[in-house]
DNA sequence: ACAAAAGTGTTAGAATTACACCCATGG
DNA sequence: CCATGGGTGTAATTCTAACACTTTTGT
């Protein structure tokens, strides 16, 4: 049963107001330059956990953010030189959180979700499922808060909204369920780089944590 | 990289009003004797997808039933024997869809899920995730249906969203949902088993994927 | 002075929840 | 005749969604 095990991870950050998904160039056969979400083999003392946190921090030299396992992709063609099972993975880097450029990656690069280019292996349909997560974990957990840096603006919170879900939001009413279920913490400083200045909030985990086992959600 | 892939399958049904788990008595070590989860070897040309409906097959004489990928596990001491990545599945077999005991299953057991014996390697780990799932997935795709026959009276679906959510529903409210979402087509049939006879309805696919389309939810 | 983003409430409609009685049948 | 489960509607509450103007600052 010589079945190969990888990790691949689908990393995303919010730029520019848009959702991003870092690709690399691939520079050996197959897909010889097509780009690729980064990924290597599990090694063999290795958790799955371990091993994409592993993949991740040589990629992009972060280990502090969101990582959670997405799903297992194991046709026996999708890599053209033998069976490999790929357990995926997706990740939330905050925006603004600087990246190191990877090993082999001079080639890196944050890629538009909307303007894909052809990307090699199956490494489309594990995108396009890990959008489709991401969307909805938007919807009953934190992951909106886990794109931005410890301190944000609203504006900042809806805008990593509008940008995953691919819609805009209603500015009063956003604001209104954000107060209405308390997670956020107003804090005593001040973004002063937008016209006027913007009051900085920071997330509130105890908050949270009471309002998930009432199971109330974050319906926007 | 001698890493062995493997699939086990959290087998739910109904039964008794309450939700089991299929169970079978390991014959030979590791944990002889001790309950688990059915599973095996994926295959070198089978898809993930593929060797779980052929372990369940197997294990059940069952292909027709909703079969979903749940999670994979690959902790490097979760088998003592070496190194296994499992990926896990659940399948859905309906109340009193008929099944023929396994292989090598003389002892194979519907077990209630609130009264789960201690289970081999980390398969009670496998198990509560996968509840967790298929309570979360009740709310917002049809997996209810997926336990019942074809025809079913409205106090046995309701039943079987008891059973999974392990709380009592207001009869009144869940009849008015349902009415409401218009996704059953009431049949000429009645049941007659009961005191008294009541109107068996199926489930009406089409109806449902324009509910999909619009995001609207069973939120029981 | 004006362009750009911050901030702030109300109202109508929809969805959710709580709640109690009559009916048909089999034993 | 009575125990069991089938069947039905309303009212109060909560949640959601639509909607526009004023303020502050940098240019």
């Amino acid at each position: 049963m010589s079945i190969q095990v990888t990790v691949d991870i689908v990393i995303f950050t919010i730029r520019d107001s848009r959702l991003k998904v870092l690709l690399i160039k691939r520079g050996i056969p197959p897909f010889k330059d097509a780009m690729a979400i980064p990924g290597g083999f599990v090694l063999e003392n290795e958790s799955l956990d371990a091993a994409a946190l592993r993949e991740l921090k040589e990629e992009t030299g972060v280990d502090d953010v969101f990582l959670e396992q997405l799903y297992s992709f194991g046709d026996p063609k999708r890599d053209p030189r033998g069976r490999v099972v790929t357990i995926a993975y997706y990740a939330l880097v905050p925006a603004g959180h600087s990246i190191r450029a990877g090993s082999d990656a001079a080639a890196t690069a944050w890629c538009d979700v909307d303007d894909l280019p052809k990307l090699a292996f199956d490494h489309r349909r594990i995108v396009d499922y890990a959008i489709e997560r991401l969307r909805n974990k938007l919807e009953y957990t934190t992951a909106g808060f886990k794109m931005l840096p410890e301190q944000f603006t609203l504006s900042e919170l809806q805008s990593v909204y509008e940008a995953i879900l691919g819609k805009k939001l209603d500015k009063r009413n956003f604001r209104k369920k954000l107060k209405l279920l308390g997670v956020l913490k107003a804090t005593p400083a001040w973004r002063k780089t937008g016209r006027k200045p913007a009051r900085l909030y920071c997330f509130s985990a105890k908050k949270f944590e009471k309002l998930k086992d009432k199971g109330i959600l974050f319906p926007f």
